[in-house]
DNA sequence: TCCTCTTGCGCC
DNA sequence: AAAGGGCGCAAGAGGA
């Protein structure tokens, strides 16, 4: 069985070519050409796992899901590793299609990646997104020829990272990020249980009954509308609009600063009181009402679409449907099927815990070593006060000056040296203009990026004071929540592995991931297997915490529930 | 009418 | 004086 296999499915029909490689990438012998692209990949698989090389998960695998038995183990997702080694060489945000690495590597004019199919795309479906011609490789061009031109140049690229223990570790997070891909295109097939019915009385609770007319209010939301109208006693106005809200409350003599729900809490007055209602009622009717479940939650099943490495941090994102902010109140409706269980598992203050890892801290290692972090942090160094304990770590992760926070800052500066020495080098780094990486060397943008809208480099005078100092905010944290991600990945990875090599009679009973939120996973199970699922997690994380930060003290303890409703894990 | 920007809030 | 990192989404405001 050759380690890794090339695959490039033909542009039309369920075709496709193969070819066996080694693990440096070089042709283990010709092209095969196979009928059945899918039957052809199983049958592999079954042989005995081979790691697939595609141009990327996200159009290669989708489309064969359906038609596989189970599922595939290993990938290498060529867009996302040149993603990875494009920013490791400081040439971050090159184009990284297969087409654009193709052209790059004969010297060809190398083309711009198309923009992601946003929602204006919707209406094509997925042809959209699967359409070869995404791969952006030149008319005329192999893509099978591509994938493993592309794929060997990339292990080499990887071969050349000088440091044996910073190779090791970049190996690690082209295999998480690929792993990823593959979680991520399942979990949209999959699809999180969604119940229509239960959302449904929710919303009807919250908001009335579903209003008949498309594009009229919910009862009581128009009700709440006119009683905010009648305490004010002012004309009609339209309360979604922040303009005429912040007029009205002027014209009863209350003067806003903004509508923002905190400023109107402080805000002694029953209008506030039922702007505030109204906001909240909204909210859900506007962005997870009856629209959103025809749109995202038929068939008992909510599918987004998981963006993999969609954020800079590698934290995934998602398109369509808000998938990675359900609000809490809706997490009633994610109920298992009959017969099985959501094991739910979210990592405990992983954030100050990577941090911890990071930098070698002793003293906050120890108070990471296990438990409520806070908890021994606010024992060591704030006499017991929790709140303020997490208070000064979160400012120091995230650079905050406001509020009270500088002694609790001096305070951890003095019993923490190391890890308040870390966050602040890092954030150094950013002021000057240079970048900084993740544990596993996922490498932040640069200065110039014009996303980040820090072109004015222009460092002198207060404007360029404020960006260097956002700039310095922004790899401060980098460090973290990119670190935090890359172990969150592994995790994914390790603990999808383990759900692959579950026992099951049938692969339609296999557990598997529906939902991931940058620290917090979903497994949907049959019952019978829950026990080994929870266990299976929570070796998942153990095992990404020695891949990741190796030998260190410091624990990443889940907190795990076995439920049959999302709601019920907290 | 279309498009971009701003505002505000959901999640971590 | 300003003063907190990362996102996606929807609606209003306002210009072309």
């Amino acid at each position: 069985m050759a380690p890794r296999t090339a695959l490039a499915p033909d542009p039309h029909g369920p075709g496709g070519r193969l070819q066996p490689l080694d693990d440096a990438g070089a042709p283990l012998g010709p092209p095969e050409a196979a009928a059945d692209l899918a039957a052809a990949v199983a049958a592999r698989e079954a042989a005995g796992h081979t790691r697939w090389v595609w141009a990327a998960a996200d159009s290669g695998y989708a489309p064969l899901l359906p038609r596989l038995p189970d599922r595939l183990s290993r990938c290498h997702d060529l867009r996302l590793v040149e993603a990875l080694l494009l920013g490791h060489e400081g040439r971050f945000g090159a184009p990284r299609s297969l087409g654009a690495a193709w052209s790059r590597l004969r010297g060809l004019p190398v083309p711009d990646d198309l923009p992601e199919p946003g929602l204006a795309d919707a209406d094509d479906g997925q042809d959209t997104l699967f359409a070869p011609d995404r791969l952006q490789l030149p008319p005329g061009a192999d893509p099978l020829a591509a994938v493993v031109a592309v794929h060997a140049e990339q292990q080499r690229r990887i071969a050349a990272i000088t440091d044996p223990a910073a190779r090791q570790r970049f190996r690690l997070l082209v295999a998480a990020e690929s792993a990823g891909a593959l979680a991520a295109a399942e979990m949209a097939h999959d699809g999180l249980p969604w119940r229509a019915d239960v959302h449904d009385r929710l919303l009807t609770e919250l908001l009335g009954p579903r209003p008949t007319v498309p594009g009229t209010q919910p009862r009581l939301l128009a009700d709440l509308a006119v009683e905010l109208q009648h305490a004010l006693g002012t004309k009609p106005f339209n309360p979604d609009s922040h303009t005429q809200v912040l007029r009205a409350f002027a014209e009863a003599g209350i003067q806003l600063g903004s509508t923002r729900s905190w400023e109107l809490k402080a805000v002694d007055h029953p209008a506030a009181r039922l702007l505030v209602r109204y906001k909240e009622l909204s909210r859900i009717h506007v962005a997870h009402g009856w629209a959103w479940q025809d749109a995202w939650a038929r068939g008992g099943r909510f599918r987004p679409e998981y963006v993999v490495g969609g954020v800079v941090s590698g934290r995934w994102a998602s398109r369509g449907g808000g998938a990675l902010q359900i609000p809490r109140i809706l997490r009633r409706a994610v109920v298992a099927d009959p017969g099985w269980l959501l094991v739910v598992a979210d990592a405990a203050q992983l954030e100050p815990r990577v941090l911890a890892a990071l930098s070698q801290d002793a003293g906050l290692a120890r108070t990471a070593a296990g438990g409520d972090l806070y908890e021994a942090l606010a024992a060591n160094a704030f006499q017991g006060d929790r709140d303020k304990a997490k208070l000064g770590l979160l400012g120091a992760m995230y650079g905050q000056t406001s509020g009270d926070i500088g002694p609790l800052l001096n305070t951890l500066r003095r019993r923490y040296p190391a890890a308040m020495g870390y966050v602040e080098a890092a954030a150094r780094t950013g002021e000057d203009g240079g970048v900084v990486a993740s544990r596993l060397g996922r490498v932040c943008p640069p200065a110039t990026a014009d996303f980040l809208d820090l072109t004015e480099a222009d460092t002198s005078g207060e404007a360029g004071g404020r960006t260097a100092r956002a700039r310095g905010r922004f790899t401060r944290n980098f460090v973290i929540q990119a670190s935090a991600a890359d172990w969150a990945l592994a995790l994914i990875a390790a603990l999808r592995r383990r759900l692959g090599g579950l026992p099951v009679a049938d692969p339609a009973d296999r557990p598997h991931l529906v939902f991931f939120q940058h620290d917090e996973v979903i497994v949907h199970t049959p019952a019978n297997l829950a026990d080994d699922v929870a266990a299976a997690v929570t070796e998942a994380a153990d095992e990404a915490r020695r891949l990741v930060f190796g030998d260190t003290p410091v624990r990443f303890p889940l907190s795990t529930a076995v439920v049959d409703c999302y709601a019920d894990a907290k």
